[in-house]
RNA sequence: GGGCUUGUAGCUCAGUUGGCUAGAGCACACGACUGAUAAUCGUGAGGUCGGUAGUUCGAGUCUACCCAGGCCCA
């Protein structure tokens, strides 16, 4: 097709601003950029007096590269940051790094292996130290990449010299508020490798254990439990696998809820489960059991058994884990031998007795024959004591799932070992930490319940571990009588001195050095003391990340204005950093919590390797740019699960490059727009300019409002659909004639010009916290101003644009009668009658206030409604066969081939074109134009 | 098994205290344009609101149970 000699005499869109995002490569570029100009620098400079918003860094563990979990949560954090900036905050970030722990320690065993051995700690301390580096660094890297801004330079890590020394000094606090006890507690260990396991360590393998049903003796037989029933000796049956706890056994648990029977066999009376008296009856050979009563479990707590090992009288206690799931419904109840039997144990202050030691043999405690017998190997002995007893009932063999040493392979077993605990009770720290749960803002509101019936129900905390890569415990024994002491004076010397040495001084000082000289037992005045080997629970150490971050960092505020994490935290950080924080005698070290889902797959399930539907943040980064993946963190309600997959990628694509399209047409049609030159003021703008500044106002609010409550969907939602239905659809669609077609400095076109400049400045500024490498790449494109920053992350959100209902609503009554035209002219183009809109020509019948409106704006119709010509009239003199539109309000549209010719320039088919003196081929505006020197040029 | 939580068109989301033929954008189909062009515009077709049973004149919205997910425990 020929080009029109005119063409160039038109004001088409000119900008650099690629169509093309090409992210993958640009946004390292702008990465680069913004390094080099210390972006994170300036904006802390310029914020530097500002009222503070501090979002406090959950610090992730420095293993592995990142995951989508991670990305989430630091996009997050990010894009709130950058809203805060945006609104004139000063909001510093300090990412932080987890770096103790088992999970390196383990890491490091493997990469060391056999070489271990030749360690000492310090060396093997100094090895965990450099693997963490080397995660911080690849991580941070990481985070980088995803356009997060902070203190990359300088974060904090828990391995620090000063963070380790206030990990200590809050140890400290919390040993003079009386929150520190020694205590037992059961773990998994292995008496081969001679050590505690982790839940991470263990493995379930199948292995094969004598089961046996042991007669419990009641005290007082059938009539301490009922005096109906027959004079009788009453045995509660109780089953176990591991025969070797029973001369640990202290009680039996029953669940309160469960039906009972007592059944007579001979001369004896026998409780069991109702449900699984068959099953039992069964193994233990009663062929016609004798059913005497039903009974709840509340009615048989009380009671009290004779051990028929050890003769001792333990009693029968409630608890909720017992099961019907395989056994006898009465559980043979161990505290030093069992996570549950523990936990049952410290409900009703039973002694948690564990008689064996590191080896796994019986200790003399339990006497002979069993004393110094391993325990495996002791259970035929067992089985034959209970026998000689005559309380064994059946014995058999069987295979189950059974723990096993991640390192040796061989079963462990659950042993009480001595522990270290925060006290719940002590100072009231319960009660405290669920009054201080309800100062606090739960974002959503259900996190507060979540938390709040943890902290309701937890036992003390238990932060010893026995492992080697993290704070040591502050705390002492005495080699003369045993007993462990702290001293919360030579904790705070040991935190001095951590102040420069790390942790690592623990192992490098003489205790005098923290205990003064001749310094002795408390307990029995011996001077042969030596110092606690375990480590402190991670937990401890990121729970007190507010003492070490807030406390210690300028420009950071305590309590934090908000912590932002994952929901699994509720049990974690945001419970650790709660009870570290009250326990030490400060404040809840947080005003909000804002909590979100995890990243599950396009159905709903969780990622996970065996199932193949991972998706890593690399392989939406490297093909699609980090915009991308920030664009899919604002798109998804993160208060529920987010849901990825590569359709939803893909159409997030489709909205993002809508987006970045809209920007760039708004940016080419200001290439000759100077805004102190020609920007028109507000009341000299045409209505149609006017109508679009103040939806723009109303997304503008709408958006600010959503970001400022964390509704970061709607962000998305509310700009992606102003973009397509407001903007391309209809605004800047109708523009294009006057942007065009008008003389360069027409007023109309300024006026419209001006409309886009400012749609322009705060359409980016409010897509910037979410696309923060596209936002700033358009910034650079915008016309230029005084005093503009250097990047729009150093701006604020735009000034709000006038609202003008009044002119709104009219021109709202406008856009619905365009819609009804618009379905119109479609089925005038299916009958032929047109190709494209401006060869029609329309007639618009309507009626009432909807008549007066269009004869109002007669002048602007063809225009708005981009067609060639039209004119109104009223539904009276709708012509026969032309049918009523469907819908509001009420129209009927007639639409005819316009008539006249084309206008070489505009398009438009006008009866005047050949009319124009010189110009055959121009519409009279054209013309005039054209005569004027021309569009732009 | 327990605590908390989710389930509206193929996708992402709206649906205030129960009240209209359940909405939006995208994707899809069809069409237009070729002066936003690996763009742009229009029209249209998509949902028994996870299921079942209740309460009610009326339920996506309330109740119970069930199914399928998620986090944390056991």
């Amino acid at each position: 097709m020929a080009e029109s000699i005119y063409k160039a005499t038109l004001n088409l869109p000119q900008t650099a601003f690629p169509m093309k995002a090409n992210l993958a490569q640009r946004e390292p570029e702008r990465l680069a950029r913004w390094a080099a100009m210390d972006l994170a620098g300036q904006i802390e400079r310029a914020r530097a007096s500002a009222p503070s918003f501090t979002l406090h860094d959950g610090p992730p563990y420095a293993n592995g590269h990142l995951h989508m979990g991670h990305a989430l949560n630091k996009v997050l954090k990010d894009i709130i940051l950058k809203v805060r900036t945006m609104e004139g905050r000063r909001a510093i970030f300090v990412p932080g790094w987890d770096c103790h722990g088992l999970p390196i320690e383990r890491q490091v065993d493997k990469e060391l292996g056999s070489r271990k051995r030749e360690l000492d700690v310090l060396a093997f301390r100094q090895a965990c130290r450099d693997y963490a580096t080397r995660f911080v660094a690849i991580q941070r890297d990481e985070f980088r990449r995803l356009g997060v801004l902070g203190r990359w330079d300088r974060p904090y890590l828990t391995m620090d010299p000063h963070y380790e020394a206030t990990i200590v000094r809050e140890f400290a606090r919390m040993i003079r508020n009386g929150h520190v006890y020694h205590g037992r507690k059961p773990v998994h260990w292995c008496a081969t490798c001679v050590t505690a396991l982790a839940e991470a360590e263990v493995e379930y393998a199948d292995h094969t254990s004598p089961s046996i049903y042991v007669a419990f003796p009641v005290v007082g037989g059938a009539r301490a439990l009922d005096p109906a029933l027959p004079d009788l000796p009453l045995a509660a049956i109780i089953w176990t696998t591991t025969p070797w706890t029973l001369p640990a056994n202290r009680a039996v648990c029953v669940h309160p809820e469960i039906d009972y029977v007592v059944v007579r066999v001979g001369e004896a009376t026998y409780l069991v489960a109702a449900s699984l008296l068959q099953a039992v009856a069964g193994v233990v050979g009663w062929s016609e059991p004798e059913l005497l009563g039903h009974y709840r479990g509340h009615d048989l707590t009380g009671l009290t058994y004779t051990h028929p090992l050890t003769g001792g009288r333990h009693p029968v206690i409630p608890g909720d884990h017992v099961t019907l799931d395989a056994g006898t419904g009465l559980v043979h109840t161990a505290p030093g031998h069992g996570q549950e039997d523990y936990a049952a144990g410290q409900a009703h202050g039973l002694e948690v007795y564990a008689p064996v030691d590191d080896h796994g043999r019986f200790t003399a405690e339990v006497g002979p024959p069993l004393a110094g017998e391993a325990v495996f190997a002791a259970n035929p002995k067992v089985v034959a004591m209970v026998a000689a007893a005559g309380a064994l009932l059946a014995h058999l063999d069987i295979t189950h799932s059974y723990p096993h040493c991640w390192r040796c392979k061989k079963p462990v077993i659950f042993r009480a070992t001595p522990q270290w605990f925060i006290a719940m009770e002590a100072g009231a720290l319960r009660a405290r930490a669920l009054a201080a749960i309800e100062a606090v803002q739960w974002i959503p509101a259900w996190g507060r319940n979540r938390i709040y019936a943890m902290v309701e129900n937890r036992p003390d905390w238990c932060i010893s571990r026995q492992r080697q890569w993290g704070v040591p415990v502050i705390a002492f024994h005495c080699r003369g009588c045993g007993v462990p002491f702290t001293d919360a004076g030579a904790a705070e010397r040991v935190a001095d001195a951590a102040e420069q040495e790390g942790a690592d001084c623990w192992y490098t000082h003489p205790l005098t050095d923290w205990l003064g000289e001749g310094a002795c037992c408390p307990a029995c005045g011996s001077t042969d003391l030596a110092p606690e080997h375990d480590i402190l629970d991670v937990w401890f150490d990121s729970g007190v990340s507010h003492a070490a971050v807030l406390l210690a960092t300028g420009g950071l505020t305590h309590p934090a204005d908000l912590y932002l994490e994952g929901s699994d935290q509720h049990r974690g950080w945001f419970h650790s950093s709660l009870l570290a924080a009250l326990a030490a005698g400060r404040e809840v070290p947080y005003r909000a919590v804002l909590t979100h889902g995890f990243v599950v797959d396009g159905e709903g399930r969780k990622m996970s390797k065996s199932e193949g539907n991972v998706i890593a943040p690399e392989e939406i980064i490297k093909p699609n740019g980090a915009d991308l993946l920030r664009l899919w963190v604002a798109s998804e309600d993160f208060s529920d699960d987010l849901r990825l997959s590569p359709e939803i990628l893909k159409r997030l694509g489709d909205g993002y490059r809508r987006i970045r399209n809209t920007l760039r047409f708004l940016l080419g049609n200001l290439a000759d727009f100077d805004p102190g030159r020609d920007a028109v003021a507000n009341d000299q703008m045409e209505e149609l300019d006017r109508y679009a500044l103040h939806q723009l106002a109303g997304v503008s609010e709408r958006v600010r409002q959503a970001y400022d409550s964390y509704q970061l969907h709607a962000v998305y939602h509310t700009l992606h659909t102003y973009c397509i239905t407001d903007l391309s659809g209809f605004y800047l669609d109708i523009l294009k004639d006057c942007l065009y077609t008008e003389a360069a400095a027409a007023p109309r076109r300024r006026s419209a010009q001006t409309a886009v400049w400012k749609i322009a400045e705060t359409l980016i500024r409010l897509l910037a916290p979410i696309l923060c490498f596209t936002a700033d790449e358009a910034w650079e494109y915008l016309p230029a101003v005084a005093g503009r920053e250097e990047s729009v992350h150093l701006a604020r959100f735009a000034e709000a644009s006038p609202f003008d209902p009044e002119l709104a609503s009219r021109w709202e009554g406008l856009r619905a009668v365009r819609g009804q035209l618009l379905a119109a002219l479609e089925r005038a183009r299916a009958a032929k009658v047109i190709g494209g809109g401006l060869e029609a020509a329309v007639t618009l019948y309507a009626e009432g206030d909807t008549l007066a409106l269009l004869r109002a704006y007669d002048h602007q119709l063809a225009t708005l409604c981009i067609v060639s010509q039209a004119r109104v009239a009223s539904l009276a003199e709708i012509p026969a066969g032309l049918a009523v539109e469907a819908g509001e309000p009420r129209v009927a549209v007639a639409v005819v081939a316009a008539a006249g010719e084309k206008c070489d320039r505009c398009w438009q088919i006008l009866p005047e074109v050949g009319s124009q003196a010189g110009h055959p081929g121009l519409c009279s505006r054209c013309a005039a134009v054209v005569r004027g020197g021309g569009g732009g040029g």
